[in-house]
DNA sequence: AAATATTTTTAGGTATGCCTAAAATATTTT
DNA sequence: AAAATATTTTAGGCATACCTAAAAATATTT
């Protein structure tokens, strides 16, 4: 049984992995947990103790098996109750990620696994994020950003990279929804912005918000 | 905000309340969540600083207005989720108390009230206790028990006064639940025991258990 | 490769929430 | 009402999880 403090080190660990081929600095994690580096430093040993990560001084941690299916769990938890709260209680997608963190750590596998059976095994969470199933597999799609496409081409919506509220709630605003399909219209060359078609509106979004929305071709 | 220690001991001292006039006794709170007495006199003496509880030295708690308000948001919670495990989840009554206890923690008012309009503003629980509403207000219902009836009384069975697992399944095995008739029939001069009618059936059940279960008469 | 800058670790401190053992207070018995 | 018993509090410890400041190691610049 792991502490709170314990599942958000790994859960941070993981998240970071993504985008560092070796281990993960002590800074990135405190940066990412809003802690110092010295208290990662700690949790590093004592995660180290109990298998969960390889952690060599100076070095930076790795998820270990263990660690990865630890971290799994934790954010298929995460993910089913963001589901949950915009599916069955009316949330807004910018508005779960809070409560989400909170539910993450409640323990039971027999809870998780009916609230997957009850929202009927969703594959995705609100922002486009894949649920991890009950060994800790994740469906992996190949992501694309909107601003890879070409000139011309269109691409079918499929999650955000930078899930932050401000994000999310300058998509609403803009009816820019999960699922939808934007097809590049052009690009100014003084500041890369793009003039996007969708449905039946054009609009334009600079080269940052672009390259936070995924899409596959379409 | 108070911390989970926090919480649990003012929900304590609640439900230790009901069956005391006077302070509730730091042992009998020590016994009820399990820790020592030196531990739950500290905690009294914070929560009394943070003015949830008048606490006057080798006297006992009790809870002032302010602690009362959140003993019954905590309830609440604990309340709302036993409903949402039972009725969307598929659990059973007897399994639902533990992950409760964890879920009633969660922080968020909107959190509490969506989940409330999702189980259509439940008012018992799946054990028969209220529910309070937002204002935490809770609708009082004189609870009889079940051997306080006499020979030829019927009653509705309405709540359990002890809800462990053990006498949950024990109800589950001899089909006695919430919100059927039980008419009773006779009582044993030598043991107590009462002879209950049940639907069709006619059964026999200890003195102990009958006074474990609440009801209404009819 | 030496100097400088950055990152990470260590050392030592704080608050929370638990503990045991001893002291203080309250209650019950005689 | 004094003695015996039970309850509660205080005193002092321990683990967790955070912190700051100083020291050590690593990385970058010159």
């Amino acid at each position: 049984m792991l502490t709170f403090s314990e599942e958000n080190h790994i859960k941070s660990i993981f998240h970071l992995s993504a985008s560092s081929q070796d281990g993960v600095s002590t800074n990135s994690i405190a940066e990412n947990l809003n802690t110092k580096a010295s208290s990662v430093t700690e949790m590093l040993k004592k995660l180290s103790e109990k298998s969960l990560i390889v952690y060599k001084k100076y070095h930076g941690a790795q998820l270990t098996e263990l660690g990865r299916k630890t971290a799994l769990k934790i954010i298929r938890k995460h993910r089913l109750w963001e589901v949950f709260l915009v599916e069955k209680l009316n949330f807004k997608w910018d508005e779960v990620h809070d409560i989400a963190e909170q539910l993450e750590h409640i323990q039971s596998e027999k809870l998780t696994n009916q609230l997957d059976k009850f929202l009927d095994f969703p594959t995705h969470d609100p922002h486009g994020d894949p649920i991890p199933n009950t060994a800790g597999f994740i469906k992996f799609t190949p992501k694309l950003k909107l601003s890879d496409l070409n000139i011309g081409e269109t691409g079918k919506f499929i999650g955000v990279k930078d899930s932050s509220s401000t994000f999310l709630k300058y998509l609403d605003k803009r009816k820019i929804s999960l699922g939808c399909n934007i097809k590049v219209l052009h690009q100014e060359d003084f500041d890369q912005s793009l003039h996007i078609g969708l449905d039946d509106t054009n609009l334009t979004i600079s080269i940052k918000s672009a390259s936070n929305l995924y899409i596959t071709k379409i």
